[in-house]
RNA sequence: GUGAGUGUGGCCCAGAGGCCUAAGGCGCCAGGUUGUGGCCCUGGAUAUCGAGGGUUCGAAUCCCUCCACUCACCCCA
C-alpha cells in the first residue's frame, strides 16, 4: 500500500460490487417518489456558507463543528452542504415556486458533508435520498410524508425499525415549553454534565436528548412537549395521530426526540434500527414551518424527510436481503485469429444493437483461458469464433450452463436475451 | 474533540528477537497435448512486514515518535 493518494478520511470508493444495492435502493425511491407525487431536483454540491448557518441554526454542532466551510478564490464564503433542506428551499424561493401550485413537492438525491470522525455508518461524505412537500400545513401531509418513508423501506425489504415520533410546537407554543424545562433542570443542575449546563442555558430542548445517564434519569421526568402545545399545534399534533392510525402506523411517541437542526417546528420523527443504538438513524424528518421565511420568502409550511443510503445499505446487508444483479451479459464471444477478431467485434457490435449485452475477448489468450473468464463474469452463454467458423460464416454457440453447444448463424444469437 | 483496538502481497491472515532472502488460503496469470469454462492437479507473479528513529552481533517480532484505518462517545443519515 505504498500508494501516494487514498480517499480522504470519511469517503469511500463504492465499488462495482456494491453498486447494486444502490441501484436498487436509487430505483426504489424514485418509482416511489413517481407514487406520490414527488419529482426529482438536483442542488449545487455547495452554498453560501450562510444558507446552512441561517438554516440549520448557528447553535447546532452541525454548524459549529461540523461543517465543510471554505473560501473560494473570490473570498466568496462557501460550504458543502451538511444537509439537503436547505438547498431545496433556497432554490424553492430563487425559482419563484411559490407560484407554483401548492404543495411542491420535491425529492433528491445528494452528497452531504460533514467533518467528523468517521465509523460504522458515519461518514465526512455520505448520500441521502430526501424529499420535501412544500407550501401545505395540513397534518395529512406530515401523514404522507411518514406513510412514504414507511413504504419506502418496507419496499426494500426491511423490517427491523420503528417510527420515533414527537411533536416539539412552533415558536408561538415553545417559549413556554423551554420555559417549563429550565424550571425543571435548574435545581437538577448539579446532576448534569458540562455539555448539559450549557445547553440550559442556550438550547434546553437539547438537555433531553442527552447520553448521560445522570441526564436521562433527569430528562424522564421532564415535561414533555406534547403537554404545552398550543392551539394550532395541538389541534395538528391531534390530527396527525388520528391519521396515523387511519393508514395503520404505529409508532413510538418519544417525547426525548429533539432532532439537531433548529429550525423544526410541530412534528419531529425518526426512523430506529431496533438494534445499534439511536446514533444509527436509518433517516428522519419533520415539519419546518418558518424555514421559508427565515430565509426571506414568505411564511411557507413545509415538511421532509431523509434518509442515508450507507446506513441503509449496511441494514440490508445486516438482514441479508438480496439484491438483484444485473451486471451478468447474456453472452461472450470468444475468438482466435486476427480475421475471427474483426468477425467477433462486428458480431457484438450488431447484437448489441439488437439489445444483447456482450463481452468480447480482446487479447491473445487461449481459448481455455477465455472461457473461464466467460464463465467467471457469469456470461449466460459464449459464442466461440475460430478459423472453422470465419470460413464458414458460423459461431459455435455454447450454453455456459450445460456446456451443450452447437453451430449457429450470428442472427440466431440475437435470441439471447440480457438476463 | 475524547477513549480503545489494529496496521504483513489485490483480499483474509500465520508469524510473538536469529530456522523469515516471510507460511497458508482466496483471487490473478499460465499449463495439464493440437480450439473449450466451472471441479481437480502443477507451476508462476505480486510483500520497501504502515512510516521514521532507537535497542541489539541480529527486529515483522522489543522501545519511542508519527501516520493511517477500525470501533466507541458527542451528534446525526
Amino acid at each position: 500500500m505504498g500508494y501516494v493518494f487514498k480517499a480522504p478520511r470519511g469517503t469511500a470508493d463504492i465499488l462495482p460490487e456494491e453498486q447494486a444495492y444502490w441501484r436498487y435502493i436509487e430505483e426504489k425511491a424514485v418509482s416511489l417518489c413517481r407514487w406520490y407525487g414527488f419529482s426529482m431536483i438536483s442542488t449545487p454540491a455547495f452554498e453560501d456558507a450562510g444558507l446552512f448557518t441561517r438554516s440549520v441554526g448557528e447553535g447546532t454542532d452541525i454548524v459549529n463543528k461540523e461543517m465543510y466551510i471554505f473560501k473560494d478564490r473570490s473570498d466568496n464564503e462557501l460550504a458543502l452542504r451538511p444537509e439537503g433542506t436547505a438547498s431545496i428551499c433556497r432554490s424553492y424561493l430563487e425559482h419563484g415556486m411559490d407560484n407554483l401550485p401548492q404543495p411542491v413537492k420535491l425529492f433528491y438525491f445528494a452528497d452531504i458533508f460533514r467533518y467528523e470522525r468517521p465509523q460504522a455508518g458515519r461518514y465526512r461524505q455520505h448520500h441521502q435520498f430526501g424529499c420535501e412537500a412544500i407550501g401545505e400545513a395540513s397534518p395529512m401531509l406530515d401523514a404522507e410524508v411518514i406513510h412514504m418513508a414507511l413504504t419506502f423501506f418496507k419496499s426494500l425489504g426491511l423490517s427491523n425499525f420503528s417510527l420515533q415520533l414527537n411533536s416539539i410546537g412552533c415558536k408561538k407554543c415553545r417559549p413556554a415549553y423551554l420555559e417549563q424545562l429550565r424550571e425543571y433542570y435548574t435545581p437538577l443542575k448539579d446532576q448534569l454534565c458540562g455539555d448539559c449546563r450549557t445547553r440550559l442555558e442556550k438550547n434546553p430542548l437539547r438537555l433531553l436528548d442527552c447520553k448521560k445517564p445522570t441526564c436521562q434519569v433527569a430528562a424522564d421526568e421532564s415535561p414533555q412537549s406534547t403537554e404545552y402545545l398550543c392551539e394550532d399545534c395541538g389541534q395538528h399534533w391531534e390530527s396527525l395521530m388520528e391519521y396515523l392510525k387511519s393508514l395503520s402506523i404505529e409508532f413510538v411517541l418519544n417525547h426525548r426526540l429533539v432532532r439537531g437542526l433548529d429550525y423544526y417546528t410541530k412534528t419531529v420523527f425518526e426512523i430506529q434500527p431496533f438494534e445499534g443504538g439511536s446514533q444509527s438513524a436509518l433517516g428522519g424528518g419533520g415539519r419546518y414551518d418558518d424555514l421559508i421565511g427565515m430565509l426571506g420568502g414568505k411564511p411557507t409550511p413545509a415538511i421532509g424527510f431523509a434518509t442515508g443510503l450507507e446506513r441503509i445499505v449496511l441494514n440490508l446487508k445486516s438482514q441479508s436481503i438480496e439484491v438483484p444483479n444485473n451486471n451478468k451479459p447474456a453472452l461472450f464471444i470468444a475468438c482466435m485469429g486476427d480475421q475471427a477478431k474483426a468477425a467477433a467485434l462486428k458480431i457484438a457490435a450488431d447484437l448489441r444493437e439488437a439489445g444483447v449485452s456482450v463481452i468480447v475477448s480482446a487479447g491473445e489468450r487461449s481459448l481455455k483461458a477465455q472461457l473461464r473468464h466467460a464463465n467467471a463474469v457469469g456470461a449466460a452463454s459464449a459464442a466461440i469464433i475460430g478459423d472453422d467458423e470465419v470460413k464458414s460464416g458460423t459461431v459455435m454457440l455454447r450454453n455456459m450452463e450445460t456446456g451443450e453447444q452447437q453451430e449457429v448463424q450470428p442472427d440466431e444469437l440475437k435470441k439471447l436475451s440480457a438476463t
